[in-house]
DNA sequence: GACTATAGTGCAATCGATTGCATTTCGCAC
DNA sequence: GTGCGAAATGCAATCGATTGCACTATAGTC
C-alpha cells in the first residue's frame, strides 16, 4: 500500500501543526472553514488516512463490535449452522451500516469464557454480541455484573442480569404446536436437546399448546437432538423402526426439521401426507426445498439489527432492557 | 469490566520496571526465569491484560485478518447466501486457529474499492481476505500491484497478477456434465450469470464435457440467473412453459441448484425421473433435502484454512503462488 | 490608539506498550 | 579483595493521534 503517510507529514505539508489536522479532520469547530478545506483537499491528494491503533490508543475505544460464537461441540452444533452464519450475515450487516467494524470470534472449547473478556479488556472491541447462552447463563451472570457492554442472543432467563435478546420461544412453541393440532395431528414428535434454554422454552411452548387444546403432551414423543448432528438421521430411522407412532414433528431449529423430513422420506413416509412438520428459525433454505417449510420465522436479519442497535445505545450509557422478538408461524407445504 | 490494569501498574505491583514486564511477557530470554514466574503470577492475579492498540501502534501490526465480501446486488446476491457464509465461518475457524482475529467488512455498494485500502491503511487489519472478484478484476489487479497483503478467492484469470484461491471450476464444470452425460442426458440446461468469472469458467468445463463426448452444446440452454435471486423460481417457470426440452439442469451453484428442484416439482416434474438436477459449492444442506443434491464439492473450509494460510506466509515476505484447489463430483439423489 | 473579547493555531503532555542502549548485579577467577 | 564478562534490569525514546492550555492574530469598543 504505497506508504502510508503520517499525520506529522500531512501537517508538514499543509503548512499547519498536527492539532490543527487533527481537528481539521474532526470538523471541529476551532478550525477556520479556508484551513479545513485546504487540510482535507491535501490529505485526499496524499491519499492520508488515519492510523486506527493510534486514534483508538488515545481515545480509548475501538469502533468495533465484537461478535463471539461460543459452539458447543457436543451438541453437534458447528460453525456453518446456517442459523449462526445468517446471524453473522445480518450483525455484520447491521454493524457496518452504524459505521462500526465488527471482529468475528469463535472461541475454541478450552478458551470458552476468556474469549469475552479478551475481546473487552484488549479494548479490541467496544462492546459484545454474545449467540446463545447455551450452558453458560452462570458465566453470562457474572460478565454481566463486571460490564454493561453485552447483548446476548438467547431464551430469556428469569434470573439473567444481563441484555438479552431472543425470538418469544414459548410463544413460537406453542404457534407451531397449535397449528398442528388445529390441522387434527395428535402425536407430535419433539426434536431438540431441552438442555439448551431456547429449546427448553420452545418445549414449553409445545405443552402449552396442549394443555390448551385440552391434551396432555407424551413424555415418550421427545427425541432430544442437538442443533442438527449427522446422528439425527440415523436416530429418527431408529425410532421409525421402534415402530413409536406419531403424525407430526415439531424440530427445534430448521436444520432438524430438515433432517427429519429428509429421515422421513427415506422411510418412506410422506411430508406432509403421512406426517407434518413444523421447524424452527425460517433459514433461507426452508423456502425453496420441497415440500417447503412450515416453521416459525424468528426474524433474524431484525434479530441482528436490534442487538446492535441496543448495543451501541448502551455503550452511550442509556439504559436498556432485554427484548423479546414477536415471532411468527409461516406455513408452507410441509403440514 | 473491573477497570482496565495498564502495565506501569503491573510493573509497580511486580517491583520492576514496565520494560521488564513487557520482556517476561513476551517470554524474552533477556529476564530471569523467576522473575517471569513472579510477574506472571502477579499478572493473573490482577486480571492484566494487554491494551491491544498500545501494542498494535508500537508494533506496527494488529495480528488481525480482514475478510471482505464485496456483495454484487444485482445479482441478487445477499451476505445470508449459504456459501459466503459458510466461508465466514471457514475462515473465521482457521484465523482464530492461528491466533489471528477476524474483522469482517461488507462493504455497501458504494463503498466497494474504498473498504480493502481503508482495513490495510488505518492499520486495522495486516492482511486481507477477498471473497469473489466479481466484475473487479481490474481493480484487484492495480490492488495486487500495491500490496502483497491480499489473497481473493474465485476463478483463475490470467490476467491476474494477485494471489487467488479457489477450485479448478473448468474441472469442476467438466466433472459435473460428464456426469450427466454418462447417465445418458443430452441437453443440459446451463442455470448461472457467465458475468461472473467463476461461472464462466464453470460454463466452459460444460462445453468441454461436451467436446468430449463428441457433442455440442445447444446455446438456447441457458439460463443466466444471479447467484440464487428469488427470481430463479419464476424464469425457470417460464422457460418451461415456453416448451424448451432440456433433461438435465447444470446450475452454477447449490443455492439455484435447489431453487430449480423446487421449480421443477412445482411444474411436475419429477427429479431426477424427468430431470437430473447438478448443483456447484457442496453446501451444507445439499445432504440433507430431499432429493439429496448431486453436486461439485469445493472443500470450502480447506478453502478458507488455505486462503488464512497462504496470506500469513505472505505476511512473513515468503513468496506465493496462487492455488487452484481440486474439486470433487459427490454423487446423490438428484441424478 | 489603547484595550478587550474572540476566533484560530501551536505547544507539549498523554494514551500503553516496546526496544536500543546504558547501567547494575552477580558469579567466578585470580 | 579486585577485576571482568555475562546476565538482568532500568531508562528513555518512540509508535501516531488527541486535547487542555497557552498563545497570537483579528475584530470590535470606547
Amino acid at each position: 500500500m504505497a506508504k502510508r503517510i503520517t499525520m506529522a507529514e500531512l501537517a508538514r505539508a499543509a503548512n499547519v501543526d498536527t492539532s490543527t489536522v487533527s481537528r481539521a479532520l474532526n470538523d471541529s469547530s476551532l478550525v477556520k472553514e479556508e484551513t479545513k478545506r485546504h487540510i482535507l483537499s491535501i490529505a485526499s491528494d496524499l491519499g492520508y488516512v488515519i492510523h486506527a491503533s493510534a486514534r483508538n490508543l488515545r481515545r480509548q475505544s475501538s469502533e468495533t463490535i465484537g461478535l463471539v460464537i461460543p459452539l458447543v461441540p457436543e451438541s453437534g452444533q458447528t460453525i456453518s449452522d446456517p442459523f449462526f452464519l445468517e446471524m453473522v450475515g445480518a450483525v455484520a450487516h447491521a454493524a457496518s451500516q452504524e459505521g462500526y467494524d465488527l471482529i468475528v470470534n469463535v472461541p475454541s472449547a478450552e478458551q470458552q469464557d476468556g474469549a469475552e473478556q479478551r475481546l473487552l479488556q484488549t479494548g479490541r472491541a467496544d462492546g459484545l454480541i454474545i449467540i446463545g447462552q447455551a450452558g453458560r447463563t452462570e458465566f453470562l451472570n457474572k460478565l454481566g455484573k463486571l460490564t454493561e457492554r453485552v447483548v446476548v442472543w438467547g431464551g430469556s432467563v428469569p434470573e439473567a442480569n444481563y441484555t438479552v435478546v431472543g425470538s418469544d420461544n414459548v410463544r413460537g412453541g406453542e404457534l407451531a404446536v397449535e397449528h398442528l393440532l388445529n390441522r387434527g395431528r395428535e402425536r407430535v414428535l419433539f426434536v431438540g436437546d431441552s438442555a439448551l434454554p431456547e429449546v427448553q422454552l420452545r418445549y414449553e411452548g409445545l405443552k402449552k399448546a396442549h394443555r390448551v387444546a385440552g391434551l396432555e403432551h407424551d413424555p415418550d414423543l421427545i427425541l432430544p437432538e442437538g442443533f442438527g448432528g449427522k446422528s439425527t438421521f440415523t436416530d429418527l430411522q431408529r425410532v421409525l423402526d421402534s415402530g413409536l407412532e406419531f403424525d407430526a414433528v415439531f424440530a427445534a431449529s430448521d436444520v432438524l426439521a430438515i433432517t427429519a423430513i429428509h429421515s422421513l422420506q427415506a422411510y418412506g413416509k410422506h411430508v406432509p401426507g403421512d406426517v407434518s412438520v413444523v421447524g424452527y428459525d425460517n433459514i433461507g433454505q426452508a423456502s425453496i426445498m420441497t415440500p417447503a417449510l412450515t416453521t416459525i420465522d424468528q426474524h433474524i436479519a431484525d434479530g441482528g439489527r436490534i442487538m446492535v442497535e441496543l448495543l451501541l445505545r448502551k455503550l452511550t450509557g442509556t439504559d436498556v432492557r432485554s427484548r423479546t422478538n414477536s415471532t411468527e408461524l409461516v406455513v408452507r407445504d410441509s403440514t
